[in-house]
DNA sequence: ACCTGAACACCGTTCAAGT
DNA sequence: ACCTGAACACCGTTCAAGT
């Protein structure tokens, strides 16, 4: 068989949301398209590119048109919220945007689009710049803490109105949080 | 020979700050200590257990005495850079304490002391619980990213005055971010 | 352009057996 | 209590060769 770069893609993001992150192996993703691992290579330099190309999918695959009219504060948390929900999608989707990003990878880049949401505020560039990052920073923490504890819940035998539960917490924790970062942006005295 | 679980761990220690976190293999501390890998089977019951102490050594490594009758915006401030400097004493030490804390490992939880600050300010226990993650979720967010930088910096060909200028940098973004959360939390309606 | 086949240099973990 | 020796079931990556 032959593939392009873009099927690749695809079937690891069915692995990863199978069997996890632990089990996306290159073996594995050559495996189940009935190719040898070396055929791989011709396509990504890397496991690492591999996996920053399925990243940017998960984050493609979750992005949302923004009313761009809104105030700047109500299209931080718009974003905010889809970046969360583009990390929750799919199985161990916040550790591997989280460390895509932490490593410098990936074509995607939240952080651009919020930063034009915060220039929207009456801040210079560098500021935009550090918040937006600011916001990020929460966001991969705070979700990747939340499907950590949310796996772990349905790994377990807990009773379905339990993980509902930890689900609304996530959520209203995650307000509260995101809150906290916003209204920093917004008490800051303009430089 | 025979070891005890604390001669492993600062074993790990050395391997992690030479060779990296990638390069710190159970058969890698294993061979250094001239024992057989299963025999730190006996000492931990996994390598995320292992990982988990060496993060915890780091973290003792780095506390200070916080002065307690200092307002609660200082103290909040001054756990944070005590958290980032442990994060950046030892190579990959950032992505290391990161990973360790968001599988939940570890029993130093700098979130912890963060909250007890944070409820020096007027709010409710839950809030001063979601601001200290806050907090630590972007310490832990901007720190890996600054390693990260730092690490390929030096990687590279950089003259000493260009490392000095990222350091700079990193710092200096880093207190303006950790600037607008203490600013949202300060500012936060009560509830 | 895309893939095979084989190899290299590794992993974490288990387990019976030793002292 | 602490360790050995051997094995099991894997990894990512390279490279000459095939079509």
């Amino acid at each position: 068989m032959r593939y392009r770069r873009n099927d690749i893609v695809e079937r690891a993001v069915g692995i990863l949301d199978q069997y996890g992150l632990a089990d996306l192996s290159m073996r594995r993703i050559a495996g189940e398209l009935g190719l040898q691992p070396s055929a791989l290579y011709h396509h990504f330099a890397s496991k690492q590119e591999l996996l920053a190309a399925v990243a940017d999918e998960l984050l493609r695959r979750g992005a949302r048109p923004l009313d761009e009219t809104a105030p700047w504060d109500e299209r931080v948390v718009a974003l905010s919220h889809e970046l969360r929900d583009a990390m929750l999608a799919y199985r161990d989707g916040a550790e591997l945007i989280a460390t895509v990003h932490a490593f410098g990878l990936g074509e995607v880049r939240p952080a651009d689009r919020l930063a034009e949401a915060v220039a929207g505020a009456d801040v210079d560039e560098e500021f935009a710049r550090v918040a937006a990052m600011t916001v990020v920073h929460f966001v991969f923490g705070h979700v990747s803490d939340e499907q950590t504890q949310l796996q772990a819940g349905s790994a377990g035998a807990v009773a379905a109105t339990g993980l509902d539960a930890t689900a609304r917490a996530g959520s209203s924790s995650f307000d509260l949080g995101l809150s906290v970062v916003v209204g920093g942006i917004r008490h800051h005295a303009p430089v």
